[in-house]
RNA sequence: GCUGGGUUAGCGAAGUGGUCAAACGCAUCUGACUGUAAAUCAGACGGCUUUAUGCCUUCGGAGGUUCGAAUCCUUCACCCAGCA
């Protein structure tokens, strides 16, 4: 992967067809009757991925503690990775240089990068009111058309922001994040949005909601690679804005759809809202969940016609000492694991199961050794992976 | 033996007459964490209860000065350094 070897001919066969090669294409493989689940399968350039699957974050073109090799051992076969922390460092010319993303970070499967539009709420009204992309429904905070940031300036071009590494000054709009993900070079790019904040109110929703739209057609105008697009839905927890928002993005030449924003307070309601969304796409485009994916929640994500998605919580929350196992999830640190000598989870086949104690684990997780990181990890992605294919699995046997 | 320095909560370490149940760090415990500002963050951490501008017991031991002592004095014990 690293040295490609061709020899004359292969190479002109390849540059004949690059313009087809180089798109991803998704073929249903098996529709649910009992739901809106699809088990399908979406063609990259970088191999297969069979949907429904969980993306693994590699949010600075790593996923964290672990090597790419080692990831591909989770069964993973596509991450996504992030424009504006790459941006930043090292800067996409760097990432272009070394033969682009693959190749830098040795990763020969799928890739995505997302846009750098959930830094637009992360670092601005997520970073000033110390809120996550979900929030309880007692918040008495509200967001409405007036609301500026401290951090981050939106206008109708693009984003202010304060580098959260020396806060310098920087702009992103959506000419600026095609072209730095033109440059990082992954198989699927995704449009520039506003993430919207969970506090938002509905003019704020709306207004986002709008300049996400607008962004979403300089994006497709401005793309100049054969890079596949995936163009964000945004909308809020308001019905009428998220199917407005749907139908939008869905009439745009766009290869696929991101699912982005809040998603209401709970799980219901979330439930509800994707149904809401992936009833007005066309099927034979994927869907991905941005950002979202509680291992309880998988099953009926999935169920609403989803067909990918990311998040952290399988890698963060194994940096933070938390397993997930059939038996639930368990906080590692905790001292009554020292004395127990099975694996974290009976069932599971991974390498860290099949080698290690919980008290081994334990104790380096309160040793604060790097490896407890590594380990859990592994495991936890090994294990969601595990959970999204037995999902797979059921929607071929129509039980879901 | 002499001289000087020291002994503070589980550990390390501030504090040198009142605002001290005693800063701070570590350890411990409890919570958070959903397109990664995240190997992070927040809270508790002498005891008791009616959880409070509440009561009780603490700063090597004993005694003293003072309205008031972790802080000053005496003495004892132990530790460290230098000198014999």
């Amino acid at each position: 992967m690293h040295v490609k070897r061709q020899s004359i001919v292969d190479f002109q066969v390849t540059a004949c067809y690059s313009a087809y090669i180089n798109m991803i294409s998704y073929s249903i493989v098996k529709k649910s009757k009992r739901s809106s689940a699809r088990a399908g399968i979406i063609h990259t350039p970088h191999g297969d991925v069979e949907t429904p699957a969980l993306v693994g974050v590699a949010t600075q073109a790593t996923v964290k503690t672990l090597t790419s090799d080692e990831v591909v051992q989770t069964g993973s076969s596509l991450l996504i990775a992030n424009t504006f922390h790459l941006h930043l460092k090292p800067g996409e010319d760097i990432v272009k240089r070394n033969g682009g993303l693959h190749d830098f970070m040795h990763w020969d499967k799928a890739l995505m990068t997302d846009s750098g539009g959930y830094q637009v709420f992360s670092l601005g009204f997520g970073r000033d009111h110390n809120i996550g992309k979900i929030v309880k429904e007692d918040t008495p905070l509200t967001l409405s058309t007036h609301a500026s940031s401290k951090n981050v300036k939106i206008t109708s071009d693009g984003v202010y922001f304060n580098s959260p590494i020396d806060g310098k000054k920087l702009f992103i709009g959506p000419k600026e994040s095609i072209a730095i993900q033109q440059k990082l070079g992954a198989d699927i790019i995704f449009a520039f949005d506003e993430c919207t904040p969970p506090i938002a109110d509905r003019a704020y929703t709306q207004k986002s909601m709008d300049l996400t739209h607008t962004w979403a057609h300089v994006c497709v105008s401005s793309k100049k690679s054969d890079q596949s697009l995936f163009s964000i839905i945004q909308g809020g927890k308001f019905k009428d804005l998220r199917i407005q928002s749907a139908k939008t993005i869905a009439s745009l030449p766009v290869d696929g759809f991101g699912i982005g924003g809040e998603l209401g307070f709970d799980k219901k309601e979330m439930f509800t809202m994707l149904g809401w969304v992936t009833h007005e796409l066309p099927e034979n485009k994927p869907r991905h969940l941005l950002g979202n994916g509680h291992i309880d929640d998988l099953e009926t994500i999935f169920s609403r016609g989803v067909d990918t998605l990311d998040c952290i919580i399988p890698t963060h929350y194994a940096r933070h000492g938390v397993a997930f196992t059939a038996q639930g999830k368990l906080d590692m640190s905790k001292s009554q694991y020292l004395s127990n000598k099975d694996p974290l989870d009976i069932l599971c086949s991974c390498m860290v199961c099949q080698t290690y104690s919980k008290s081994y684990l334990c104790h380096l997780i309160r040793a604060k050794e790097l490896t407890a990181l590594r380990l859990l990890s592994f495991h936890n992605l090994f294990y969601f992976n595990g959970v999204v294919a037995s999902i797979r699995q059921k929607i071929l046997d129509n039980k879901i």
